[in-house]
DNA sequence: ATTTAATACTACCTTGGAGTAGTAATTAAA
DNA sequence: TTTAATTACTACTCCAAGGTAGTATTAAAT
């Protein structure tokens, strides 16, 4: 019961990217290297990002990468549906495929309770709220 | 962000079991086609199961397994503990090492919330519970 | 022009979870 | 004593996530 390294890594490197949003670009080496994240399956993670629109490259020497969106508009959330790691809500947590509120799993209420209040901690959650105040990233 | 197909299946495999206590003796065929479990996957579970004494086997024509322990005394907790599937208590969400009450990461407190909410639900529902009151398995 | 530092692309390797196949061992029934 | 029905064991396959290697492309600095 965890995220994806892909997911952990996204939301840690839109982070340190808006913390240093006053320069104009910062290279994959950096990123690399202040967030402790393989650099080759970093750059495979930002050609990702770039794709979807969070980021923009630039490349050749003195190239790197630009956030793009606000990051009071992005959140975890999207961040883990764009890697397929969210909380699916049809979704029974015991993987009983008829288990809806007429006929339901043990688990069903309970589960509903917990999984709503991630759901919603991962929508609050946006990258500003993430970078700022000091927080470990 | 969801449960290991092992520790579902289990959870059920032992649901059904206590549900059908009355009987001495469960075989793989039956659980497999009534959970519509695999019975080659089942069959791997189930003697997992023996091995950490969960339940017994009887080997031969006319074998099959039996519940040994008492339902109310095995959680899902237990269960998800067992297959390395539970949710580790000192780790970060972001995947921080060094994340740690003093030097938290930004989702540190939210997540402990939602976390300890998950644990307690776990830890709080018994095989007997989950069995009982006419709950989908 | 050449070199250098950067991203992008293609192809691979490794690991663990999930699942399958075949056979051995066991035991009651016939 | 043979057969049938069961669990146990060994050894695989398949797939996706995570990660690595090498090379191509780009563009500023020299």
């Amino acid at each position: 019961m965890q995220l994806s390294n892909t997911s952990k890594y996204t939301i840690r490197i839109l982070a340190y990217m808006v913390n240093h949003k006053d320069r104009s670009l910062i290279s994959a080496k950096e990123l690399s290297e202040n967030l402790d994240i393989p650099y080759k399956f970093l750059t495979k993670i930002m050609t990702e990002l770039v794709k979807v629109g969070f980021i923009e490259s630039i490349r050749g020497r003195e190239g790197g990468y630009k956030f793009l969106r606000k990051a009071s508009e992005i959140t975890v959330g999207d961040i883990l549906e764009l890697f397929n790691d969210a909380i699916k809500n049809e979704e029974c947590i015991l993987g009983i495929d008829s288990c809806d509120p007429k006929q339901k799993c043990a688990l069903h209420d309970k589960w509903i309770k917990s999984k709503v209040q991630l759901q919603k901690m991962f929508r609050e959650s946006t990258i500003e709220s993430i970078a700022g105040e000091g927080n470990k990233i």
